[in-house]
DNA sequence: TTGATTTCCTAACATACATCAATGCTTCAC
DNA sequence: GTGAAGCATTGATGTATGTTAGGAAATCAA
């Protein structure tokens, strides 16, 4: 069967050939409904996830105020987890959920472990994910500190422009760190500037 | 000679005492005055740092405002690179200088790989620092989108304590994404509300 | 279909933070 | 030591964003 993850790891990853069945043999897939949450705040993630189809958010909700932050967001070909609970244990401040129907490829930190020692290309690659999740909250921290919400919002629509007409813009405020209506008046604004 | 770095790989990475003296030979030192650059924007970053003695910082310019904006500081025992660069090959959008005079330990990617192979202890001691980079920065953009000033500025001097004394306070609001005004205001509510 | 919910927008008002400017204070170079 | 530069503070004022409230359109559930 050639699941998406499959050829995510053939082409992608490059994992070679003879290594496929047993890295494959490792990893199970599991289907979530819309709205169906997968992690919570308090218990420990003990997997990370792989979508295959659909969407995925990580969030908190700030304690005092009832507000959700969203963190990250996982669609078609991405990799998701709680890596502060997945890698040193604790239990999770997040959580995470669908936003639509998905699809999903689950495994724990072992098999990331177990694949890299019979896969070079797999550990290489394991390596590239997070030098590159670095990278970007690197990026993001940078615009949050130094750039205007409009800037963000430009960026984050030229960053994920397939994204974005897939979630609601209450969603996309959350995430650029604003209220529902300040981005609003962005793109309110935006949409003048433009037209002139 | 038993150097800072030295004593870090055998009692904290806990390289074997077999694996010292090739890891040892492949890295080099240097000494920077206060206020000397190590990397600038446009510049491909080739090392990654390791801070014996000092005081490091990274940050960003912007283009438009010229205002700085810091991503992170690195003091002793800290690592610290610009890992876009480093790892991706792009060309630094950061400055990396120093606030005091400061020992650093230089190596690169290359080092980086080679001493993962011969000791399974640095290979997995790295994948740590780069999850533990992961969450931290994770955690400092769930609270820019989500905290205000003054509880950022309050998480600042709990995680940093002893940096907060040997740095300006308009590094502080720099590091924080506000102006230093701004941060001298937090202060004085919070010395008030203390008093009471 | 129909009522209920969600989403998005708008407006009036409130607030946190930025900006500009002035003032001591400390630190540093020479 | 002395002048210059950098730093922290404060006040007056401006602006971006938050809050609250309401309404229209789209979406969802029964």
């Amino acid at each position: 069967m050639e699941s998406q993850y499959y050829k995510y790891l053939k082409d992608k990853i490059l994992v070679k050939p003879e290594h496929l069945p047993f890295i494959m043999s490792l990893v199970s897939r599991k289907h979530l409904k819309k709205n169906e949450i997968l992690l919570s705040p308090g218990q420990i993630c003990k997997n990370m996830f792989f979508v295959e189809e659909g969407l995925l958010r990580l969030y908190s909700v700030g304690e005092d105020t009832g507000k959700e932050h969203i963190l990250q967001f996982a669609t078609e070909n991405w990799f998701i987890s709680e890596r502060g609970s997945l890698y040193f244990g604790n239990p999770s401040e997040f959580f995470i959920d669908a936003l639509e129907a998905t699809t999903l490829i689950i495994f724990d930190q072992k098999f990331i472990e177990q694949a890299s020692e019979i896969s070079p290309e797999f550990r290489n690659y394991n390596e590239y994910i997070l030098q590159n999740h670095i990278r970007l909250l690197q990026k993001r921290i940078n615009s949050l500190i130094g750039a205007t919400a409009e800037s963000r919002y430009l960026d984050f629509i030229k960053l994920y422009p397939n994204l974005t007409p897939r979630i609601p813009q209450w969603m996309i405020a959350s995430y650029l760190g604003i209220t529902p209506e300040s981005l609003s008046r962005v793109r309110k604004g935006l949409a003048q500037t433009k037209s002139k």
